[in-house]
DNA sequence: AATCCGTGGAC
DNA sequence: TGTCCAAGGAT
């Protein structure tokens, strides 16, 4: 058996019954969970995902709606410009591929929002191909178990694919299987704090126990702040915008943070981003709330 | 390559 | 309480 075999067994007596696992759920479908699942836990993305799919259920009828209301949907899930990206995806297929989800990775690498990880993930569960597909979790259970080393580098790197691509099935199904059972295993089994050992089918041959689960050496890196960055002022900011209904006066934005300055970087980092609009210059909506003309261009 | 980009739950 | 971290992407 090897370490692939050993993977799919396991997952397919120990799989999570997710909702965009359903066989019934469409490319579409597969995309958009991987795009929420991006950095943010699947228990807050479940029931978005189902909101997200009843009232979407293609590109076509997100692309018919403006950027605002994808964002409204996206609600609280983090990083909200992954919903600006992906309603420009929705339009991209809707333009380039005529409302289709396109099965070629170099197309899906193309659509915005979607990388390496995500366009690999499409391409291997939504269409059964044969693609490393590499995230965190399997970046730590193949750090572990084949190098024996405590935890994997930051990002995912050519490297990583050619190592995981060594370890899949030739059969291209099979390989998918593989990989969403290695990223399952990361999830549930070989997580980040305290890893179930006991219950990981690779127990006995994995490097990381068999050398008695060392420590990562050397410094951690720096640990992401959140309380007090402008990221946190823009998710204040966004919250309000995404409540309201009409267009918001600058005033109603100045109560949520303080520090005047760091206040107006922000929103002018979200107008930047293509977030938010400006109606004149005192008032602000979500981008694709205001009528339309109604733009100040300038600021 | 290092940083930025939200949010909430577990410890 | 503060820290860590959760199916990354873009620059």
């Amino acid at each position: 058996m090897t370490l692939a075999d050993e993977a799919i067994t396991w997952y397919d007596a120990n799989a999570r019954d997710l909702a965009w696992r359903q066989p019934e759920t469409t490319p579409w479908g597969v995309l958009v969970s991987e795009v929420m699942l991006q950095q943010t836990p699947v228990v807050r993305v479940e029931p978005a995902w189902r909101s997200w799919m009843t009232r979407w259920p293609t590109p076509a009828d997100l692309a018919a709606e403006p950027q605002s209301e994808a964002v409204r949907m996206w609600g609280r899930l983090g990083y909200p410009r992954r919903a600006m990206r992906l309603h420009a995806c929705a339009q991209a297929i809707v333009e380039r591929h005529g409302g289709t989800v396109p099965d070629d990775l170099d197309q899906l690498l193309a659509l915005p929002g979607v990388g390496t990880y995500t366009g690999r993930a499409v391409a291997a569960f939504a269409y059964g191909q044969r693609h490393p597909v590499v995230d965190t979790n399997v970046r730590r259970v193949v750090s572990r178990v084949v190098e024996g080393k405590p935890d994997a580098g930051p990002a995912t790197t050519a490297a990583d694919l050619v190592a995981m691509e060594e370890l899949l099935p030739e059969e291209p199904a099979r390989a998918a299987r593989a990989s969403i059972a290695f990223m399952e295993l990361g999830a549930v089994v070989c997580t980040a704090r305290a890893p179930k050992c006991v219950a990981c089918p690779f127990h006995d041959v994995c490097a990381w126990r068999l050398t008695g689960l060392p420590l990562p050496d050397g410094p951690s890196r720096k640990p992401q702040r959140y309380a007090g960055t402008d990221r946190q002022v823009r998710g204040l900011l966004l919250e309000v915008l995404r409540q309201a209904t009409g267009p918001v006066p600058r005033q109603r934005l100045d109560l949520v943070w303080t520090d005047e300055v760091q206040r107006a970087r922000a929103l002018a980092g979200l107008v930047e981003d293509g977030l938010v609009e400006s109606l004149g210059a005192e008032d602000f909506v979500l981008a694709g709330d205001a009528p339309r003309g109604a733009v100040n261009q300038l600021s």
